[in-house]
DNA sequence: CCGATCAAGTTACAATTGTAACCATTGATT
DNA sequence: AATCAATGGTTACAATTGTAACTTGATCGG
């Protein structure tokens, strides 16, 4: 077979790699909180966001999660919706929301925390101690690139 | 502030760790093919698989890039218009389609090979070499996991 | 105080995607 | 041969998403 070109090799390409391992990984958590709570990834997230780090604004959790403005805004429409966060506006300035869990919330967000712990030791059970350090650090590496944060999705 | 539940650190969290760092990662780069070709990803990603390893169906475009087939089907059908591929019948058995990317394709490809040999040493070069090392052994030890290759998408 | 500008968040609309159903074809079973 | 299940691939339709425009409110310079 005669190719006059030189070819990328994509299983050396970052970006192709990257995203080959997110969507597997993240699609196949994404079968639990989808099937057992009727849950899609951005109000996974959201959801999460706010169960770790306790009181945000929509602009936060889009800084700490990656996401696009609407995405967390339609996620943080339903889980209010569902009665598991409750929004709060700051009196100083009236375009901030607070967001928070409410107690349901914090109890779905119980549950899911324990299936999340569950599914990374599962992933972590099949590696050895120094190949789980080894993925520990080059995730630190590359999520030092300047690339993260850059965007505004 | 009072938290009765035990959070899950997301900064830890695999799942979520590798879907920030790839959606970032790979929409940088999307920029590039999708402002100078008009392309989106699963085109981009089959033009690539297509230029690499010569001769392909759809299916194994999937298996390869881990994409949803209708996803392959369109791009397919899309570089199929743009004259950049051709699509062969097989005699013994008519419902499989090879797809070999036709000169302007391959033309295309070298071109979107250059930018993507540039880009990845961008990357690269703001690692040290030992750092460099270090993600490739975790890429590796991550592509190993059964997770890989077990979703239909 | 008034207009200009900017930030937080929402929404309308178009593009992209996934699910499920569907053809067409093949192979296996009877 | 006739039927049935399985496979490669497409398509209809609904759900999800991104882009751009918008609303509301704050700020800043005159």
């Amino acid at each position: 077979m005669n190719k006059a070109y030189a070819p990328l090799i994509l299983e050396q390409f970052l970006p192709f790699r990257l995203s080959r391992l997110s969507e597997s990984i993240s699609l196949k958590f994404a079968q639990h909180y989808k099937r057992e709570y009727g849950m899609n990834r951005p109000e996974w997230r959201a959801l999460a966001a706010l169960g770790q780090l306790g009181m945000l604004t929509s602009t936060q959790i889009c800084q700490h999660s990656n996401m696009h403005k609407t995405k967390v805004s339609r996620a943080v429409q339903s889980l209010s919706q569902r009665g598991w966060l409750l929004r709060k506006r700051d009196d100083r300035d009236r375009r901030i929301e607070y967001l928070q869990l409410t107690p349901m919330g914090k109890r779905r967000y119980t549950k899911l925390v324990a299936l999340a712990h569950q599914f990374q030791s599962e992933i972590e059970s099949t590696m050895s101690s120094s190949e789980l350090s080894t993925v520990n650090k080059a995730l630190r590496i590359l999520e030092k690139l300047e690339i993260n944060g850059t965007s505004t999705q």
